[in-house]
This record gives structure tokens, C-alpha cells and sequence, in this order.
RNA sequence: GAAAGGGUAGCUCAGUCGGUAGAGCAGCGGCCUUUUAAGCCGUAGGUCGUGGGUUCGAGCCCCACCCCUUUCACCA
């Protein structure tokens, strides 16, 4: 016992970093030299964006210039005596500060500025903007304010132009880190900032356009009774005053066609949906999906609907219909092509599958190295073909139509294609965007469909779907013809802000804790 | 779940054959009033992911475990 105190001790003596103590001691310092580390405000009249634009006229005088003061983050600093530079950071950009002691008062510079603020303060300053003899925009402070201390060191790249190109060094790079920390990977990482700005941009600009036709954003359960909508394994929870058990959603889309029900024309909803698999780059535990439901329209006009929505999104972002993805050039200008699942995949296989008996269908599907097994019916051998003989080919977008029944309980019949139902997915890069049909409407039909989703369960599919007797109820009340469809968000913004792992795309991915 | 790679200072990384733990930046003490990876002089900083083992001696070799990355499998 006693050995294992000191050891717990020596532990907590060492734990806290040389760096953060003596950081701390800085604090105490201000505190007796009376200054407030960490002030209630400032008065910021100008970003740092603006003043370095063409737009701010620097007069022939620069010290009759207007005074305007501005705050941020200490990202570097280059003292010289009596004067120094250093560059703050705001949200959109960094600023080159020019503080002279003689400006700022002696205590103020010797003291606070020298001594007790670090890299990654958040300072304020106020003076007037000139250009240095090399040109930089600088703004030459003659105020200077802390306004809050950090007492942890932050990461500093350094970053220097060779040849033109903008090259840094020792960037915080360690991507364990940086998901951990995203706070920190946003301070010194610029880029990174940017990408989820254009992902934000790009959800704005979706709802809006759903928005313009007219249609209403509605929230829905997350904590369902009855999981439904996809075909996915769930999170259970529990209630406790109720005693029992609930699930996190899989998808939105059966409460959004009771709406419809209800008698709205078109719904959306931007929805968290969680499901319980495996992490990948393309995967996280909880992500984000659009869905959107439409009174009277089928998944042909649907299709339109994704085109114009998705060529929208990236004119909007990219100012062009083209996004660099990768080593590729995605144009999201439409028509995009529409080929038939079937067809897709003769054209890539050679092999034509239509009306193919299942004792020839799973013969071509082991000539095409496509493992089967006596669990597999028709639909689930030529959704497999499919995945890996065509989908990754293809790059531009390009809807994949009328897909099999056994895959789709959800989607309506095909008005004139045995086995198959009005669907569609829109691929791009090489994967599933997004995932619509003309819903099914027939309430006899939709039991039917549950009930073999309840036979594949019992068979032990654990992803197949429960049967939902109140949605079923619903549909006996009459829904309209409906198109509906589902874009995963964060697919689509790995594509617009051209990111490899879904990762990338949201602030905090799901980490094994510390 | 499987395979490969990785975990060394606050950050980015070296570390030879097993022989006292290294650099740059950041930090600390100085000098320097238009610098910009500022510069110059000086200085401090380590549970080498964790726990065992082999050895006179382990960052390095062996075993187990933890975490991350990438790829594959399931899935959106």
C-alpha cells in the first residue's frame, strides 16, 4: 500500500506538463498585476478577411487611416526589442500585428505582451492597417488587450513559400489526434475549417432548394418502439419509466410516409440515423441522412428532382457543375445517365441475366466469382453481381434503376417489369448517393412484404425488418402515389469537399474512448 | 472480425549491431523598433503505448494486451 501512494504521487507530480504549470503561473501573475485574463468582451469592428482584401483602401498616409480593432488567436510571434510581429487568427483568416512598446505602453508591452501571452492566446488589438516593406498587409496596433489565456500549448505549424507553393512544416498531422481533438485541429489547421464549412453550405443549400418547391421540414422519433425503414441491425436503449425497450432509429422513412398520410405533399427531414455495424472509412456508428417524400410523383420524377438538387449543390460550392474527387473529375451536370440494373450489368459483364431461372442465375453468378449460398435468393445473387462488378466503375453520376423485389420491401411493384420495383439509386465515385422509389402504397401488398421480411428473421437475417402494424394501419387509411428518397449526407459531402473517409466529414467521429 | 503498418519531448520526426535518449519547432533566460520557417547567445524538457520475459545490459529481441491508421469482409 505504502509503495503504491508514492508511486501515485511521483505520478501526480509529474502528470500536469512543465509546459501547463508554468502556463498557469502566468495566470497568477496577471491576476496580481490586476489584469483579467479572461474579460467579459470586446468590440471587434473588422475580420481579418475584409482588411486584407482588395476591397480595404490603405490611404497614402496609412496612420490617417480608419482605426479599426480586431481579435483572435496568437498563431506566431517574431519579437525584435522594443518591437514585434505576430500573426492573429480570426474564424476566416490570420492578420500580420505590428506592436511597437512605445505605442502600446511600456508595462503593457515588456510585461503582458512579452511575457505573459503565448502562442494561442486570444488576444484583441485596435490600430490602423499599413503594408510592410515587403508588402504584407499588417495592422499596426495601438491597443493591445488580452482576452483569454490559454494554458495548454497548441500545435504550431510553420509555413513558408518555396517556389510559389505554399509549403508547411510540422503540421499537426497525427490523425488520432486530431479526431480526438477536433478544437485543436481546427485552431491550426485552416483547411480543415473550411471543409465543414462547405459541408454546412452544401446541407443549406439542399434544404433550402426543398424548401423553395414548397415542401416541409419535419422532425420525426429518434427513439422508436419498432425500428423500420432499412435494412440495418440497431442500438437498443431502455426507458425507464416506461420499463421498456427502445431503439434508435435506422432510418425516418416510415414516420415520414405516415405524413403523407396525414395529408401533407412533400416532407423532408435531415435526420441522425444509427446503426449498429462495422466502422469503416465509409461508415461511422451515427450518420446523417436526407429523406424526402413527395404526394403524386413517382421515382421518375424523382430522378429529375436529384439532378436539379445535386447539380444545384455543386454550382453553389464549386461555381461549376465539375468537383475534383480524387484522381477524378465529377460533373454533376445533368441529364445523367439512367440504365437499368440489369442492363448495367450486361454491359459489364456481358452477361444478360433478365428471365434467368435461379439454378442458371446462380450459375452465372460462380462463373462471374460471385460467392452464393442457399440463404441467397434471386435478388440478393444480382444486387451481389452488381456491387462487384459494376458499381465501382462507376465515377460520374449515373442513376441504377428497377431494382429486385426481394431487396426492396418498401418500393412499389414496377408497372410493367415482372420481379422488379420502381428504384433507384444514384451512384457516384463508385458508390450509392442516394436511394429512392415510388413508394409502396397497397397496404395488402406492404403486409405481404413484411411478412417475408418476418421469414428471413426467423431464418436468422438479423437486418431484415420487423413488421410495423401501425405504418400498416396507416396505409390502410390511403396514401397518395409518393416518391420518396434518402441521400446519405455525409457520403455526399465526402464527395463535394473531396475527402477521403467519412472521418473527415464530421467534427467528433466515433473513437474508442482514451 | 482478418491482415499489414504504426505508438519515442507540447508538435513533426530520427534513433546504426542490444551498450548513458536525439534534432527542428514550441518553451525558459538574455540581445535586437518593418520581421515573416526572423536572427544570435545560453538553457531546460522523456513511464520510449501498457504489462511480463530473455539478457550483465532492452526504445531495439520474445510473449500478451491497449489504441490509431490503411486495406478487406458486413453495411449507407
Amino acid at each position: 500500500m505504502i509503495n503504491n501512494n508514492i508511486t501515485y504521487m511521483s505520478e501526480q507530480e509529474q502528470s500536469p506538463s512543465e509546459l501547463l504549470a508554468l502556463r498557469k503561473e502566468k495566470l497568477n501573475q496577471l491576476y496580481e498585476l490586476k489584469i483579467n485574463p479572461f474579460p467579459s468582451s470586446f468590440d471587434v469592428t473588422a475580420k481579418t478577411s475584409v482588411l486584407k482584401s482588395e476591397d480595404f483602401a490603405i490611404p497614402e498616409n496609412p496612420e490617417a487611416g480608419e482605426r479599426v480593432s480586431i481579435a483572435g488567436r496568437v498563431m506566431t510571434r517574431r519579437v525584435m526589442g522594443k518591437a514585434a510581429f505576430f500573426n492573429l487568427q480570426d474564424a476566416n483568416g490570420t492578420i500580420q500585428v505590428y506592436i511597437r512598446r512605445d505605442d502600446v505602453g511600456t508595462d503593457n508591452y515588456n510585461t503582458v505582451f512579452k511575457k505573459l501571452v503565448d502562442l494561442g492566446d486570444i488576444v484583441g488589438v485596435k490600430g490602423f492597417i499599413f503594408k510592410t516593406q515587403t508588402g504584407e498587409v499588417t495592422l499596426h496596433a495601438e491597443h493591445f488587450e488580452l482576452l483569454s489565456k490559454a494554458i495548454r500549448p497548441i500545435p504550431i505549424a510553420k509555413e513558408v513559400e518555396e517556389d510559389g507553393k505554399k509549403v508547411v512544416y510540422d503540421a499537426f498531422s497525427d490523425k488520432e489526434l486530431r479526431y480526438r481533438m477536433r478544437y485543436v485541429d481546427l485552431i491550426v489547421n485552416p483547411h480543415i475549417r473550411e471543409t465543414f464549412r462547405k459541408r454546412s453550405q452544401m446541407v443549406q443549400q439542399m434544404r433550402m432548394f426543398m424548401i423553395d418547391q414548397g415542401y416541409l421540414e419535419v422532425e420525426t422519433p429518434i427513439l422508436q418502439p419498432i425500428y423500420g425503414g432499412a435494412s440495418a441491425r440497431p442500438f437498443v436503449t431502455h426507458h425507464n419509466t416506461l420499463d421498456m425497450k427502445l431503439y434508435l432509429r435506422v432510418a425516418n422513412e416510415l414516420y415520414l410516409k405516415r405524413l403523407i398520410v396525414g395529408g401533407y405533399d412533400g416532407v423532408f427531414e435531415f435526420s441522425k440515423d444509427f446503426r449498429n455495424e462495422g466502422m469503416s472509412r465509409f461508415h461511422n456508428p451515427e450518420f446523417t441522412q436526407v429523406e424526402l417524400y413527395v404526394a403524386y410523383k413517382d421515382y421518375n420524377w424523382m430522378m429529375d428532382f436529384v439532378e436539379r438538387m445535386l447539380e444545384h449543390v455543386a454550382l453553389s460550392l464549386h461555381g461549376s457543375t465539375e468537383v475534383p474527387v480524387g484522381k477524378h473529375v465529377i460533373d454533376f451536370k445533368r441529364p445523367w445517365p439512367r440504365i437499368p440494373m440489369l442492363e448495367a450489368i450486361k454491359n459489364e459483364t456481358g452477361i444478360d441475366l433478365e428471365g434467368l431461372r435461379l439454378d442458371d442465375l446462380i450459375s452465372a453468378a460462380k462463373d462471374l466469382g460471385i460467392h452464393v449460398d442457399k440463404t441467397m435468393g434471386k435478388g440478393k445473387i444480382i444486387d451481389e453481381i452488381f456491387g462487384v462488378h459494376v458499381e465501382h466503375k462507376l465515377i460520374q453520376p449515373t442513376f441504377i434503376t428497377d431494382y429486385p423485389v426481394e431487396m426492396s420491401p418498401l418500393a412499389k411493384k414496377h408497372r410493367n417489369k415482372e420481379g422488379l420495383v420502381e428504384r433507384f439509386e444514384a451512384i457516384c465515385n463508385g458508390k450509392e448517393i442516394a436511394n429512392a422509389f415510388s413508394e409502396l402504397n397497397d397496404p395488402v401488398d406492404q403486409r405481404q412484404r413484411f411478412e417475408e421480411q418476418v421469414k428471413l428473421r426467423e431464418k436468422g437475417d438479423d437486418e431484415a425488418m420487423a413488421l410495423d402494424e401501425d405504418f400498416l394501419r396507416a396505409l390502410e387509411y390511403g396514401m397518395p402515389p409518393t416518391a420518396g428518397l434518402g441521400i446519405g449526407i455525409d457520403r455526399l459531402a465526402m464527395i463535394m469537399t473531396n475527402q477521403e473517409s467519412i472521418r473527415d466529414v464530421l467534427f467528433f467521429p466515433h473513437m474508442r474512448p482514451e
